[in-house]
DNA sequence: TTGTAAGCGTTATCAC
DNA sequence: GTGATAACGCTTACAA
């Protein structure tokens, strides 16, 4: 067990100045060759590192930035924290996570806690929506002088880039390819109760859909589901329960795909025999058994978000306007669906 | 855009000395309850936080643990990740996150970034299967005082925790399970060119269930896959070609079933009538296609890991022994294996 | 080319 | 009860 060596230790060692040493690590100035060799020589045998604690103390910064997520284990966010991590590394950043599991309280604290560690910037999935339901003595965590990034929802009033999907228009294609298949009554369901920022704005695209086609949207054709895993399962079934004539369903969120699955075997539902199905982001699971999927490109959002907030950390003074990028989404037609007579 | 306040700020807010407020801050010492009020009014004015940083180099100690893990993307590491990020921040902790694509050279890099962010612990599922694998110049990244957990996988001859499952076991009573229905041309596939030490051991038990039922073992019967996700769906359909024979299939990966899913989807052999299959972790696509699974604790490696390394954390000079966690598996029988003649 | 020393924000010991 | 101050390890302006 060896103990952790100081600058102190190498300048001993080397037989020179700790100015000398930090001139050498830090690669500025002018050191004499021989000098030089001297320190680097002192530095491997010492198994010297600088202590990043001390530089981010002087620099003000940390190398670390920080993602906040609804939970790492939704395979969304996880591929997501993937691409970011990668970009990261390659800078010389490194990543904390956040689960926020979708309370807000628990994104506060989060936020709290990372700007006493002075990160360097944060990238987030926000439960809240808007600012206006941020707590007033809340907002200077959204609205401060560190870099942030949204990904996948907005914060509505909120100055700060986003990184985000084509949520109306994947859900408009999805539900417009349904109706073009004869199917009216079509449902759909997504997360959060209140759903999500995004799960809304998918709503009004199916919405807009069915307006545009003559069918009339009927709010007992939308479930939106809480994030407690366990009631997820009955709340599907009751669903389907009062929802028995429906020839469609559209899934707004990939976790969401399997509890509709399941609910299908057990009623001895086939796919798209009995029912039409259309999932959300492209898994494993979509492929073998050929489900119809809206696209999106998740890694992209990672990886995007990652290289605009090392932008924002590069140009700190930069006052430039907010940035708002959208990806498109992709209708992935497979053999879910099923063409119908009205 | 506020500036960031200091115990400066505070101190000449409130007109005491920097002491006084960290004497309040930090609740320790004495002081009247007039002072302390107005250092309070003061903090909250300013809405002061102490910068962690500080408090780090001060107290050498950070406040953030690392995980580091082939990739976050894997169903099976994600699901750790969380269980440990849970336990981190109910101890007011961060988990700085790790992935290393199962490459040694990444691994070492972060283990070396890492020592210099003077992380307070980490959590490793390293590539390394033994000690005698790391070159002599990184061996003190892992034997030093730095707190560590090993889960999912030992590295033989290293001093250090380890929290797995029973792998060997899982794979036995896998293999039995299967040999008792009757089959004996039984594949297995799992994860790693060379497979990781998880996988050789989970096929020694294969290997001796096989043996202790006299069905002898057939290294073509074996396959290990690289990490590189794009030449595994052909390297699988070769093994298909190869195994034209076999009855059944033990995956020893979860990110593995799919990719033999798809392949059965596409020589459309039905499960169990065609062949018979076993995967390894639960998860939606084995619940939707009742798939028969050798279920392992995941959530509570990653539980276990947090909490054995907050206990080295705050018990940093005990020499005790390093202490060696096995969690039991389960075989999850569902309606993918079938009986067969021999 | 090299060394001295101030300062980053906190903690905690020592005086008063 | 309270305040001054050294220390943590590093960077860098300034002096030599």
């Amino acid at each position: 067990m060896k103990e952790i060596k100081t600058i102190k230790d190498v300048a001993a060692l080397a037989g020179v100045s700790v100015a000398t040493v930090g001139r050498v690590i830090g690669n500025y100035g002018h050191v004499s060759q021989k000098t030089r060799n001297k320190v680097i020589q002192a530095v491997q045998e010492l198994n010297y590192y600088p202590n990043a604690i001390a530089q981010g103390m002087r620099n003000h910064s940390t190398k670390t930035i920080a993602v906040i997520v609804g939970s790492i284990k939704n395979n969304f966010f996880s591929e997501i924290v993937y691409a970011i991590e990668r970009v990261a590394r390659k800078q010389g950043y490194n990543v904390l996570i956040c689960n926020t599991h979708e309370k807000e309280k628990l994104e506060i604290q989060h936020l709290e806690m990372l700007r006493s560690k002075q990160i360097d910037g944060i990238i987030i999935a926000s439960s809240f929506a808007r600012k206006q339901d941020i707590a007033v003595k809340y907002r200077y965590l959204y609205e401060n002088e560190i870099p942030m990034v949204c990904i996948d929802r907005n914060i509505m009033d909120l100055d700060r880039d986003v990184i985000e999907s084509e949520h109306f228009e994947g859900a408009y294609e999805a539900t417009e390819y349904l109706l073009q298949l004869g199917h009216e009554k079509i449902c759909v369901i997504g997360m959060g109760q209140p759903p999500t920022s995004t799960v809304r704005i998918r709503i009004s695209g199916y919405e807009k859909a069915l307006e545009d086609h003559q069918v009339s949207f009927d709010k007992n054709r939308v479930l939106c589901i809480d994030y407690e895993e366990t009631v997820a399962q009955e709340e599907i079934s009751d669903f389907f329960d009062r929802n028995g004539d429906m020839t469609a369903i559209l899934v707004l969120n990939n976790s969401l795909c399997s509890g509709v699955l399941k609910e299908m075997v057990k009623r001895g539902l086939k796919c798209p025999d009995n029912l039409s199905l259309i999932g959300w982001d492209d898994e494993a699971l979509n492929q073998i058994l050929n489900i119809t999927t809206v696209e999106q490109q998740i890694s992209k959002i990672g990886s995007l978000a990652a290289e605009r907030l090392f932008y924002l950390i590069e140009n700190r003074e930069s006052k430039g306007e907010h940035m708002v990028t959208t990806l498109k989404t992709h209708l992935l037609i497979r053999s879910s669906c099923k063409k119908i007579d009205r």
